[in-house]
RNA sequence: GGGCGCUUAGCUCAGUUGGUUAGAGCGCAGCCUUCACACGGCUGAGGUCACAGGUUCGAGUCCUGUAGCGCCCACCA
């Protein structure tokens, strides 16, 4: 456009800038560059089951930060989209909508209708439909939301290419992480085993390690008398209604209090049950009694007692969180009655309730309950405690792997570096393999299919796997090779394994699912391994974990160099903003009232890995900041004689050459603003990079650009006014790159004031000291700009005009302050508003500006 | 219980390898209007840098300890 608007204005830059991108392709992926030129992003997918929140936008455009730093600086960079539309909460969100449930045994229906969009009506019972319908119907819904998704990455002017998207749920995520896991099986890496694992017994699947979280919750000790040689044997638990899945009772093996019991035979309250008395180290002295009962399972350390000490199984919780209808092998016949009677359907509450009460009856319970809170482990996403039940799953090996996956972590650059000790801790601390099967519906099945022998029982030892070039498949609605679908179920035929992959054994895979892996060899092989990572803090221990294990066993290296942790948005009282306080504060809203430059720049103003406030000021101040770039801009672009076209046309040699010493000594602040900045984006420090930045250009709003006004206008002669207006375009040209990462919008509307059409700020060099004039002193600006500070206070002081005439300018200071005070009399003198001769100096040890100002104009009113 | 981070002006935060009088913005107070900018400008007040020791000529910065806050992990009898 090469011209400066009448009113330059930030009203509307996101959707004409956003538009102009996407019809120039700024920032596709260049194809043909090698894996050097490429800067490569494994871009989080985003969960559209949910909506977007300002938590998003704040790491989101960290990311966009460093793509456009990367670009600027030569890299075709390399940043996909993703949607996660895998998992549970779109599972929930399309049973809803749709009024559908999935049902993994039904055959697949071709042009299936929903009964119902946008929810069932009250009563009406959901259809059971095949999986791949119902994944066809999360993709319809996902698409929606996927296309509200985008158009907020796009107002926000994140520089993705939107021709690299992904979701986890579609056709190249399922092929991409069936081949994995299946290359992990051929390599011994993965294995089903029928183990004991935290259950959800609402959700009915299993669930893994790193998708615990512990929740305090109200329980109480209850003192059972065991019985040992006719002695009563005190047992505090918290758990009474496992009485009937007592397999023993343990203590410490240096507890003297029970030392001579070890190895004896006890027998259990009301249930009558024999069960050894055993020792070992993991049992707490101090804790209860010191002796407690081994359960089938109550927690984790029955499962290590159970397994170190030999111990049998009598399980009574159901994967529905019912006891057993039948009671567990070992206990006699009147116990078993008790069980059948008492106890088999019930709940956890309602068994307690039952066990108590018999316990009572019996005389065999001391004193009341005592209550206590204590945590209990849950399913990030349950209601109910965890049980654990006896289930065949899939694993992905990682306890043995830990040392290797330490190594691969030192091999990243973690920003900030103390992040990298909470994935250190998280692989230490690594008790089982990784749990990745689930027993869902809804995301990657396994690709395995079961022989089943003459009596129709599966045979698990021998799966049916299904060759990769036939991926993705369904077994539950494909045959494996060799079979006919008729053979399904039958003896001799086949059935499928029934489970799904945990979501995070899908998204693991997003490096080669966004990156071609097999399927496109060549594009893989210019992004692979990725340059960044960029994610929250708090998946380290899922994502990123993950993501670790699955690359470094599939090709050796950490698949990424960089990994950038974003902090948590908090809300002004300190705590992790929740969605739903969300109506005040919904990115798009936001993104309206303060501009997304302004909203960027809250964002790109907090450190990596630091929890930051939500502030709204924050981004009106971005928002003013932007408005100052384009007045600024204004005032230099509209300085008299200058040819816009013309500058456009020849580039910086058109600039000229800046020769007075203030604006020199501009320019040598400048290049050292350009290195620091550049230094401190190499390092993934953005807002370090913006602070020096914004500081400098304000400075140069404040001081060099009023000092040099009236010289840049041509008050004081052309010579004056070509150095002026040579430092300022290349002061401009500078600093609308340096601003460019974190300011897209204001600073390519300004970038096109007075560059062809189709130039773009985002595909320019960033700017290196090389291209400022060297030689100028900063302490010069510095010096005469706390002059003309005196000079406006004196006038401020006095309640006078910043425009007022000034008759005299004595200033007393350090030769060195006298020096600069000199060599930029001319401008300084103008800035005052005070004659050229009107300036005088003597030399002092301290600054002191004795400013005379003109008479108040009797007539003029002030 | 183990680990990590934080604690600097009323608020949000900078303070790079220890170096003269500790910075910014917001907020606050006062002043100034329109020749880049009232979605503006100028000026000002405001801090014993959580606390206690130590190292040093010199500590907001390094070391040790204490307290508070937050997060990660472990802890379920």
């Amino acid at each position: 456009m090469t011209s400066v608007p009448e009113r330059p204005s930030l009203a509307g830059l996101e959707a004409a800038w956003g538009e102009r991108w996407e019809q120039a392709g700024t920032y596709h992926f260049d194809r043909s560059a090698t894996r050097a030129q490429v800067y490569s992003i494994d871009t989080p997918p985003p969960t559209v089951s949910g909506s977007l929140h300002i938590g998003h936008v704040f790491s989101y455009t960290h990311t966009d930060v460093v793509a456009r730093y990367q670009r600027m600086r030569g890299k075709a960079v390399w940043y996909p989209m993703g949607f996660d539309d895998n998992g549970l909460p779109t599972e929930r969100r399309v049973q809803n909508y749709f009024g559908v449930r999935c049902d993994p045994s039904l055959p697949y229906v071709e042009g299936f209708t929903p009964p119902a969009e946008g929810g069932l009506g009250k009563g009406a019972e959901p259809v059971s439909v095949s999986r791949p319908n119902f994944i066809e119907l999360c993709e319809r819904l996902a698409t929606a939301d996927e296309q509200a998704f985008e158009q907020l990455w796009r107002s926000l002017g994140l520089s993705v290419d939107w021709r690299q998207t992904y979701t986890t749920i579609g056709e190249r995520a399922r092929r991409a992480s069936q081949r994995m896991f299946l290359r992990q099986l051929a390599r011994g890496e993965a294995y089903s085993a029928e183990a004991p694992t935290l259950w959800d017994v609402d959700f009915q699947t299993a669930v893994a390690q790193a998708e615990l979280e512990d929740r305090e919750r109200p329980g109480a000790y209850h003192t059972l008398l065991f019985s040992v040689g006719g002695d009563d044997l005190r047992v505090d638990t918290t758990r009474p209604e496992l009485l009937p899945a007592c397999v023993a009772v343990v203590a410490h093996p240096d507890d003297d209090r029970y030392r001579h019991l070890v190895g004896a035979t006890v027998t259990t309250p009301v249930f009558g049950v024999e069960v050894p008395f055993v020792a070992h180290p993991l049992a707490q002295p101090d804790k209860g009694t010191g002796v407690a009962m081994i359960c089938t399972f109550g927690d984790l350390t029955d499962v290590t007692w159970w397994r170190e000490l030999a111990l049998p199984v009598r399980a009574t919780i159901g994967r529905d969180g019912r006891f057993l209808a039948t009671p567990p092998a070992g206990l006699p016949a009147a116990g078993g009655d008790r069980y059948v009677e008492h106890l088999a359907g019930r709940n956890v509450n309602q068994a307690r309730r039952a066990v108590v009460e018999l316990l009572a009856a019996d005389g065999r319970m001391v004193g009341d309950p005592r209550p206590i809170t204590h945590p209990v482990k849950f399913y990030e996403k349950g209601d109910r405690p965890l049980e654990i039940v006896t289930s065949r799953q899939w694993f992905i090996r990682t306890v043995d792997r830990q040392e290797e996956l330490l190594g691969f972590g030192g091999a990243v650059e973690w920003h900030p570096p103390f992040m990298h000790a909470r994935y250190d801790d998280w692989v230490r601390g690594l008790t089982g393999d990784w749990l990745v099967s689930r027993q869902r519906f809804f995301g990657v099945p396994f690709p395995v299919w079961y022989p089943l022998d003459g009596d129709g029982e599966p045979r698990y030892d021998q799966p049916l796997l299904a060759d990769e070039a036939r991926l993705p498949v369904d077994p539950t609605t494909d045959a494996p090779d060799g079979y006919e679908e008729h053979q399904r179920g039958k003896p001799g035929g086949f059935v499928a394994d029934p489970d799904v992959m945990d979501t995070w054994a899908t998204s693991s895979v997003t490096p080669q699912l966004a990156g071609g892996w097999v399927d496109d060899p060549d594009l893989f092989a210019r992004v692979f391994p990725l340059d960044l990572r960029p994610q929250g803090h708090d998946i380290i221990r899922t994502w990123l974990f993950s993501t670790m294990v699955r690359s470094t066993s599939e090709e050796g290296v950490a698949p990424w160099r960089h990994a950038a942790l974003s902090g948590w948005i908090l809300d002004p009282d300190r705590k992790k903003m929740s969605k739903s306080k969300g109506n005040v504060t919904t990115p798009a809203g936001l993104l309206e009232t303060h501009g997304s430059d302004g909203v960027r720049y809250w964002a790109a103003s907090a450190r990596l890995g630091t929890d930051t406030a939500f502030d709204e000021g924050q981004m009106k101040i971005g928002r003013k900041l932007a408005t100052k770039v384009l007045n600024a801009s204004n005032f230099v672009l509209g300085s008299r004689g200058l040819d816009l076209a013309g500058l456009a046309a020849a580039g910086p040699t058109a600039w000229g050459t800046a020769s007075e010493a203030v604006d020199l000594a501009l320019l040598a602040g400048l290049r050292g603003v350009v290195d620091d900045a550049t230094a401190a984006l190499d390092g993934y420090e953005h807002a370090r990079a913006l602070e020096r930045i914004e500081a400098f250009f304000w400075a140069f709003c404040d001081d060099y650009v009023e000092l040099v006004k009236a010289r840049a206008y041509g008050e004081l002669g052309e010579a004056g006014a070509a150095s002026a207006r040579a430092a300022l375009l290349c002061s401009l040209s500078v600093l609308l790159r340096l601003f460019a990462p974190v300011l897209p919008f204001v600073t390519e509307e300004v970038w096109s004031w007075w560059h062809d059409a189709g130039a773009s700020v985002h595909r320019s060099a960033w700017p290196s000291a090389d291209e400022v004039a060297a030689g100028g002193d900063p302490a010069v600006l510095t010096a005469v700009a706390s002059v003309l500070a005196r000079v406006r206070r004196a006038k401020t002081e006095a309640g006078r005009s910043l425009k007022t005439a000034v008759d005299r300018i004595e200033v007393r200071g350090p030769e060195q302050v006298l020096a600069a005070v000199r060599a930029s009399v001319a401008d300084l003198a103008a800035a005052a508003g005070a004659p050229a001769d009107a300036v005088v100096t003597s030399a002092a040890a301290e600054l002191d500006v004795v400013v005379t100002l003109a008479p108040a104009d009797p007539s003029g009113g002030r």
